[in-house]
DNA sequence: GCCAACGTTGGC
DNA sequence: GCCAACGTTGGC
């Protein structure tokens, strides 16, 4: 089993939000970094922290898990979709996308500046300067110190 | 293959 | 709204 974070503007789409929805497919991810590690990394029942960023106040907020491995995100076929792609079609599609299932909201929200101060979490790849992926991996060790932060 | 220009992300 | 960091694009 592997564990993952996952962004998500809460504007857009918030940890309420697929409380009520209960799972989602995550469409829209255009990072080929961040496809490669649903494609190849992420299977049914992994971990998953559902992080709010771009938001007063950027923090872990839930945890959800994998529902469905990855499969062709179909909004790159859709010319009205924010997330259509000219340059993929149905026989290669390019992008991916993964379903997850709401699990449960943390007892409080563990923010960014909480995480930044934690030298243990010190390699977290969400901490890492310039870190943009909306989806990367976290190790089991990490994810362990930060539920033990709740 | 290089690299400048451009667009996006996301904290602040 | 600003801007640093990063990824992508496209001319050469």
């Amino acid at each position: 089993m592997s564990y993952w974070l996952m962004k998500s503007e809460p504007d857009e789409f918030s940890i309420d939000d697929l409380a009520k929805r209960r799972t989602e497919p995550w469409s829209g991810v255009r990072n080929y970094q961040a496809r490669n590690y649903m494609r190849d990394g992420m299977r049914v029942g992994d971990g998953v922290f559902f992080y709010h960023s771009s938001c007063a106040e950027p923090a872990i907020v839930g945890i959800a898990e994998v529902s469905r491995a990855a499969y062709p995100d179909p909004t790159q076929f859709d010319p009205r979709s924010d997330y259509f792609d000219a340059g993929s079609n149905r026989e290669e599609p390019r992008w991916l996308m993964v379903e997850v299932r709401f699990k449960r909201k943390l007892k409080r929200n563990i923010t960014l500046a909480e995480l930044k101060e934690r030298r243990e979490l010190r390699d977290l790849i969400l901490l890492r300067p310039g870190s943009r992926l909306s989806v990367s991996p976290v190790s089991k060790a990490h994810w362990d110190f930060i539920l033990s932060l709740e």
